[in-house]
DNA sequence: TTGCATGCAAATTTTTTGCAGCCAG
DNA sequence: CTGGCTGCAAAAAATTTGCATGCAA
């Protein structure tokens, strides 16, 4: 039973070839795709984008994929690893890469004494933009 | 001459009455707001929603506001300020409220050192996610 | 068998664009 | 006067929903 397989069966969601396609194609790509994107590369006979977003929200309320903001007005999504990373952008070729030690916590702490009305922080985005070796080299 | 009249004035933008009200609203307002807000809180006689949409690009283009991710599909916009500052977010009632401090030079420094493909970071973007004391009190 | 999943189509929602007329400079 | 702005309407893009059928458990 491959890994997605296991995936499925612990989150008690049966186990569709369609769910198993979107979660292998997120396994295997690790980096944040767009809903379009996986309607499109998922097998040539490509599935329904209504069942991709379906299956997207699904996973993401179980806590399994996250919902990143990249710029532009599309959603993307990834899997939740259980490392804390977040996403340097290429803003001229739209290359990706992850980076780690985003030192959160003391900003949240720091946040939170210097505001009256919150409580917690639960959740944070945070997304680098710049450029990328060769872009800037092409400048 | 008012601050958004001079604004506009420095760049090079005619100051018509539609700019000068999506200006004022948003120097008003501190914190994000959606296109669509916009478009009907001004004035009685509402402005064409294409309009804001198209003077929210100019200004974005121009640096003086940033588009904000807020979670949901809607984009959202600020004035740009001077000090770098980031949102803390009440995923319960939307409540936003702003916070400094964000300390991302040492974060961008480390990314960079981390990254065999990316030269340099120019932007980015940080939102914290959490409930405000009054939802947390009616949890 | 039974209900969760899917495909298809259509509805929503958000943002962009074309075009003709208007107005600030 | 003139090019940049605007409103209106329509197009495009992104996401969600309804419904009948299909398939995993």
């Amino acid at each position: 039973m491959s890994r997605s397989e296991k995936l499925l069966r612990s989150l008690k969601l049966k186990t569709t070839p369609t769910r198993l396609a979107i979660l292998v194609f997120l396994q295997t790509h690790h980096k944040p795709v767009s809903a379009q994107t996986l309607a499109e590369k998922l097998g040539k006979n490509a599935i329904d984008q209504a069942t991709v977003y379906r299956n997207l929200t699904n996973l993401e309320e179980l806590g399994v994929v996250r919902r990143v903001e990249l710029k532009s007005n599309r959603a993307f999504f990834e899997l939740k690893s259980n490392k804390d990373h977040h996403h340097i952008i290429c803003v001229s070729c739209g290359l990706i890469e992850d980076f780690y030690n985003c030192n959160i916590d003391k900003v949240a702490v720091s946040a939170l004494k210097n505001s009256k009305r919150f409580a917690k922080v639960s959740e944070h985005s945070l997304e680098l933009f710049g450029l990328c070796k060769q872009c800037e080299a092409n400048l």
